[in-house]
DNA sequence: AATTATTTTTAGACTAATCTAAATTTTAAA
DNA sequence: TTTAAAATTTAGATTAGTCTAAAAATAATT
């Protein structure tokens, strides 16, 4: 159907729309795909061609219906994968995101709804992200950031904002998973890090670990 | 490591190799591909360049030793996929064959091992196939053709010759799979054909299917 | 409003993989 | 052992995806 290249695209183009909430301009996507400005015009073109994005010289591109449905299927593949790899295989939650980049391109509507199913339909990923069913059709949580946490009101950790390998391998180290129950004892003036409890352990993490750590209240 | 086309060419040149004992020319190689001899040529010599095959222009081409580990890691990989489809996902053993053509390109060692250990290290796929190991290693099974079995004489069926899918519903519509014990009870003159038991089960099979069936004797 | 600065697009070139058509080499036949 | 046929390689072109450098359009500053 579409070249993994193609699907890349339309996949850094959804995240951006949903992360900016407007037209993506070119500039965006080269630096999301880390490639050039004027490699990104030439494949735009080649997407408006072919209807998945809607295009006007110098004004951005936003994704078509059709779009949004493919990159919703590619998401949907990439998420079932890394639950494989996490449930079936035994993959911790930091070493699944590469391979799954490039699972999500193989094509089977099939292999995806047995896999779907082999897994028990689940709604979330390793991460905490949702994963669209068939129709393209997701429940977002909600939740918040462990740094808008009102101090001494218990949430649950549901997902992390980044996903990159060291900021997993961190929380890993530190014994925070999703699930746990977390409340914030205190606040630092000076640094803005925080004191946790974390189940029943005490632990003192940055400000920056806080803005990227979903909780949900209970 | 190498590109999915590249790993194409290298399998092709393995069974072409396997097949007929001898250097692979270059008209074999494009049949086999579905492409042109002189795309071919044009990839043989960049894997010459790679070190994966051996060349002298208009000699054929072997593999190196690079070459067949090589080759034999994309076969692991490929009969590995197939049993998961076929064990874990349900999938029927016509289906696997192209699915895992494109699962066979996933770069991931780790991920391979896991999934081998997941399926308990099996030693052949779906269709009766061995399955290398971590080093490539694999026993071929001592089997015969069910058209070399003698008459009144007892084996069981441990692989298709043939495993398009074609081959593979018929079989599966004449209730006919692997682990099955056949004796051929008589045969036809006329036409080759074979009167079977399948079990308690009469059958009467052609000299076509006869000569894509592998037994093991017991 | 005119001038910079930034962003985006175009032009032209490159690599991987493919093709057709022509040239060359090998093999088979006369 | 010439000649004809078949197999193989080369030459030149094409497509997808990328790049650099230059041109054009938009946005930001005087
Ligand atoms: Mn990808
Ligand atoms: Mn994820
Ligand atoms: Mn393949
Ligand atoms: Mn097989």
């Amino acid at each position: 159907m579409f070249s993994q290249t193609e699907e890349n695209y339309i996949k850094a183009i959804y995240a951006l729309s949903v992360q900016t909430g407007k037209a993506v301009s070119t500039n965006l996507i080269a630096e999301k795909m880390d490639t050039k400005a004027s490699s990104v015009t030439d494949m735009i073109k080649k997407l408006s061609d072919k209807k998945l994005v809607n295009y006007k010289k110098y004004q951005g591109v936003s994704l078509t219906k059709m779009g949004q449905k493919t990159a919703l299927s590619i998401i949907r593949k990439h998420r079932l994968w890394e639950v494989f790899l996490v449930d079936k295989l035994d993959f911790s939650w930091d070493e699944v995101h590469d391979i799954a980049e490039q699972l999500e391109h193989i094509q089977s509507e099939k292999l995806i709804d047995k896999l779907d199913e082999h897994l028990g339909f689940p709604s979330f990923d390793p991460h905490g992200d949702p994963i669209p069913n068939k129709e393209g059709k997701f429940k977002e949580r909600k939740k918040i950031l462990l740094c808008e946490l009102p101090i001494r009101t218990e949430g649950v950790c549901v997902g992390v904002k980044d996903s990159s390998s060291q900021f997993l391998k961190f929380l890993d180290k530190n014994k925070i998973a999703l699930g746990d129950k977390i409340t914030i004892v205190d606040r630092e003036k000076f640094d803005s890090s925080m004191h946790l409890k974390v189940g029943e352990r005490a632990v003192h993490i940055s400000q920056k670990i806080a803005s990227n750590l979903y909780l949900k209240l209970i």
